[in-house]
RNA sequence: GUGGGUGUAGCUCAGUUGGCUAGAGCACCAGAUUGUGGCUCUGGGGGCCGUGGGUUCGAGUCCCAUCAUCCACCCCA
């Protein structure tokens, strides 16, 4: 029995979760600002739901699931995303047949068998939205816009939006066999890797960063040169939208999703300080899914954002800025034999909304006052011979040093006034 | 799944060509006259030297394996 945690998790310990505080209030109150409501899904899901929901090609689904089989022998998959979860809450509750677009967001656990490094873990926390029902570009630029206005509201100035479209089923597949038979002749200078894709996913051999491959692959044209009338006007839409909105993007032809259901847009967002895994969100339209997984024929679209790649990001910033004081008040006990005494009046301050702690080590008043500091006391109580003989209480600003005797029974109210 | 780096106290690290009871700083605890914090000084607790083998009179130091971790490939958040 060893006392560590599973190989790519960790713990969040108490002095670094205000850290993960903030990041979560921040997305809550501006997703809900853009008009999305948190939906929770289960953290496992039936197997198949992944396979035929995020594409039994992808990595995600053939490497990276953690699938195990419960009691009763069902196949079940802990989530390695969550678009798939939404798109099945959706069908499963009938929304197609309420108000549309229904604007969802999330935010929590996921989990992929990988090797870790910076930025990747195998339990990783993502934040994300779904927007079922509208295939306005204009919603595909309100989504954007919310992942840009979470890292703006963070205070992070130094990331890059890239920008593409991976058309439709129709023009996808005349891009795609035109691009199978300019390859088929050079097949022979591929990597193992690209072979591969050539075969199950030929788009992908574009973005691949082998030398010979980019050699081979040369003057090859992008998907963008074979989109139908239909999603170059969707891709322009949404471009005059994000132009008029003052938002910075690249146009990149080589970025081509991996997940199979991703229709016309497509984007990612990059930090490229925080490493390899620079991503640090990124999605897109899925128009076919929620058809292809049994619901009615509805438009979507979202994206997910890592949660600690947005952390790694943020560990350049002052981490002073969120932390506040711990304790309000510090019950100092002078003397032993005032113990019960001193639990009744912390009962008072806690009850009144007082934030008050109190030592359990016997320490010396002495021992107590530095405890008091490293907690973070804004002020101590004094309670010893002297304040009970009198009926009152020493009370300490630990800031000013200021020290000030009240009346037993106006503790509270001088607290408030001296202290808060 | 592949490659490289690293594993010594809670943390950051020293530890000379293998050789006495394994060290430092920070952190923690206790003192520095009687009921008072941050600075300073003094003292103290704490180490299967990642784990398991091997070489040797002797291994923290060398060899092998294994695990973990970090970084990169891959993939992605």
């Amino acid at each position: 029995m060893q006392a560590k945690a599973p190989r790519g998790t960790f713990d969040v310990m108490p002095g670094e979760i205000f850290k993960w505080h903030h990041i979560e209030k921040t997305i809550k109150e501006t997703a809900e600002i853009f008009g999305y409501s948190e939906i929770r899904t289960p953290i496992f899901e039936h197997t198949e739901l992944f396979e035929r929901g995020v594409g039994d090609t992808t990595d995600i689904v053939s490497k990276e699931m953690y699938t195990f089989k419960d009691r009763s022998n069902r196949s079940l998959t802990l989530r390695p995303e969550n678009t798939a979860s939404c798109v099945r809450a959706f069908i499963e509750h009938s929304v197609a047949g309420g108000i549309l677009p229904a604007k969802w967001y999330y935010l929590g656990p996921m989990f992929r068998y990988d090797r870790p490094q910076a930025g990747r873990y195998r339990q990783f926390h993502q934040f994300g939205v779904e927007a079922f029902g509208s295939n306005n570009p204009q919603l595909d630029a309100e989504i954007i816009s919310l992942l840009l206005q979470i890292l703006t509201k963070l205070g992070l100035q130094d990331y890059e939006l890239h920008l593409n479209s991976v058309g439709c089923p129709q023009c996808r597949e005349v891009y795609r066999k035109q691009l199978v038979g300019y390859i088929g002749p050079f097949k022979d200078q591929l990597c193992a890797d690209c072979l591969a894709r050539y075969e199950k996913n030929p788009l992908r051999v574009l973005d691949c960063k082998v030398p010979s491959c980019q050699e081979a692959i040369a003057g090859f044209p992008y998907i963008y040169d074979y989109l139908c009338a239909d999603c170059l006007e969707h891709y322009s839409k949404l471009r005059n939208t994000l132009d008029d909105n003052q938002i910075d993007y690249v146009h990149d032809n080589q970025l081509v999703r991996g997940l199979d259901y991703y229709t016309n847009t497509a984007f990612e967002v990059h930090i490229p300080q925080i490493g390899a895994q620079s991503a640090i969100g990124g999605g897109g339209r899925y128009n076919g899914l929620v058809k292809a997984c049994g619901g009615p024929n509805i438009p979507g679209i979202g994206f997910a954002m890592g949660l600690e790649r947005l952390l790694l990001a943020l560990e350049s910033l002052d981490d002073q800025q969120y932390k506040d004081h711990k304790l309000d008040v510090f019950l100092a006990v002078m003397d032993g034999k005032y113990e019960a005494q001193s639990v009744k009046i912390l009962t008072q301050l806690r009850q009144a909304g007082i934030k008050a702690d109190k030592d359990y080590n016997g320490r010396s008043g002495k021992a107590q006052m530095k405890y008091a500091d490293k907690l973070g006391a804004r002020g101590v109580i004094l309670l010893g011979e002297d304040e009970m003989r009198r009926n009152i209480y020493t009370l300490r600003n630990m800031d000013s040093k200021e020290q000030i005797e009240v009346p037993a029974d106006h503790l509270i109210d001088a607290i408030k006034k001296f202290l808060i």
